[in-house]
DNA sequence: TTCAGTTTTGGTCGACAAGACCAGAACTTT
DNA sequence: AAAGTTCTGGTCTTGTCGACCAAAACTGAA
């Protein structure tokens, strides 16, 4: 921060030594893949304002807690997951009255799990959920204080994270097929990758996938069984795939 | 924002009634082009703590106010320009003990300008100065608060926008020289480009660089006049300059 | 005026990456 | 056994990017 330092010109009408008091909090955009589409955890808010309404989850910031761990312990509390979890800062949020209480000051955390769906289903009844974005970003769901333009952002950030840092791989579960991890490409920027094409670009270089030597269970509709790949070290640093301009057209078109 | 919702468990030994009061404020990292390096606009804190040694710009948000608001409010203040300036929100930091006196915490912006040495000269004496940002990232000039690392990020920041955004041309006056364009990919990559090379890449394609008639005068020691360009539409987009992973070699190497 | 030095600008060439497409392998259910 | 589906390896074409060369256009000095 900083005081205002310039001598001359003080803020007209301001006094520095009596600063205005804010209420900060963390909220967590918790994204994860589930049915092959991108999808969002929401929790209903249990008071006013905007009571019963759908939310992102968050909370106070404590003063002796950093900002990530404020957003750490939220995310724990409200999925339980208190693992090294993918955490991203990626906006704050001050605009006045977006909490028509009092003045707060909001700061926007990305998390990526592998599976809530366990989460959500042990937890307390139906004031949480999981829902596909696509919902959420339609306006399909109607979103508290400026939740919505929040979590707008968050796709925003998750899609060009996905092609400048691994965070694909904390989609996907401690073993992997590689369509699974295709659709995580695939939902996120709404595109269709050529599979054999994917393999190579993830494959060829060392340290993207390691295989073990198990194979996935087919699905119902049965096909080869695909191997079980465990993630490299790689995707700490950067990612395979890169997003293209023009989507990748499939075999029937122009 | 949103209080905690899920009923169970409440935030042990916390009232959320009684939420603890933050002072927030708006820090901005001004940064622009001298003698082909990247520079950062610092001024001299005049008060406690941390009085006397450098800082970035910065000061309390008002309720009144927008956070980018309030960032452009700082800008202007202290350079004077409050054009649509390139304005850029790319962190929070809230560490406990950040600031000695109380919970601070504070919203970084990003801004970069084409020339602030006149302004820097035009202001109150010698309490602000124009720095290469090498010497603030590796700790020649040392930095109050934990702006060091603010700065750093920053800098990050502006290297990954320098492809994904078209904030290269925020560097630039109204009409430019193409090797003046490439400076600024050069000096904040830390790389070198061939001028052949990037010529082709932004003047191939329509919308990047549009032509004015007129020639630059050339340098002290001669050479060919350059053309003079103004910045096309496409820079609201992207760039047309992307970052290569190994650095472009040049004639004598391995 | 000439010359050496410097910068801009246009051109070519080869390496590499990415996408389109095909076909066989391996499993499912019927 | 047959049909359907998915995985996996291969080939081919295309386009992009960087390295390199050379001419053009200007400066200052000899």
């Amino acid at each position: 921060m900083g005081t205002k330092t310039r001598g001359g010109r003080a803020p007209e009408g301001y006094d520095p030594s009596k600063f205005p008091a804010f209420a900060v909090t963390v909220d967590v955009v918790i994204l994860t893949m589930a049915d092959s589409r991108l999808h969002l955890l929401l929790v209903r808010r249990g008071v006013a304002p905007f009571k019963g309404m759908w939310a992102i989850p968050g909370g106070f910031k404590r003063p002796t807690e950093t900002l990530g761990e404020a957003a750490k312990r939220e995310l724990a509390q409200e999925t339980g997951v208190d693992s090294a979890a993918m955490l991203t800062q990626f906006g704050a949020y001050g605009d006045p009255g977006r909490d028509p209480r009092m003045n707060v000051v909001t700061v926007a955390y990305l998390a990526v799990l592998r599976d809530v769906g366990a989460v959500v289903a042990g937890s307390d009844a139906a004031d949480a959920a999981l829902v596909p974005v696509s919902e959420a970003l339609d306006g399909t769901i109607e979103l508290a204080f400026d939740h919505a333009k929040i979590v707008r952002d968050a796709v925003e950030r998750v899609r060009g994270d996905l092609d400048l840092t691994g965070i694909a791989a904390a989609f996907v579960g401690p073993t992997f097929t590689l369509a699974e991890l295709r659709t995580v490409f695939e939902a996120v920027w709404g595109v269709q990758l050529d599979g054999a094409n994917f393999r190579r670009s993830v494959v060829t270089e060392e340290g993207w996938v390691i295989p073990t030597g198990r194979r996935a269970r087919p699905g119902a509709p049965g096909g080869k069984p695909a191997e079980l790949f465990r993630a490299g070290r790689m995707w700490k640093y950067s990612s395979p795939i890169r997003r293209s301009q023009p989507n990748e057209r499939r075999k029937g078109n122009s």
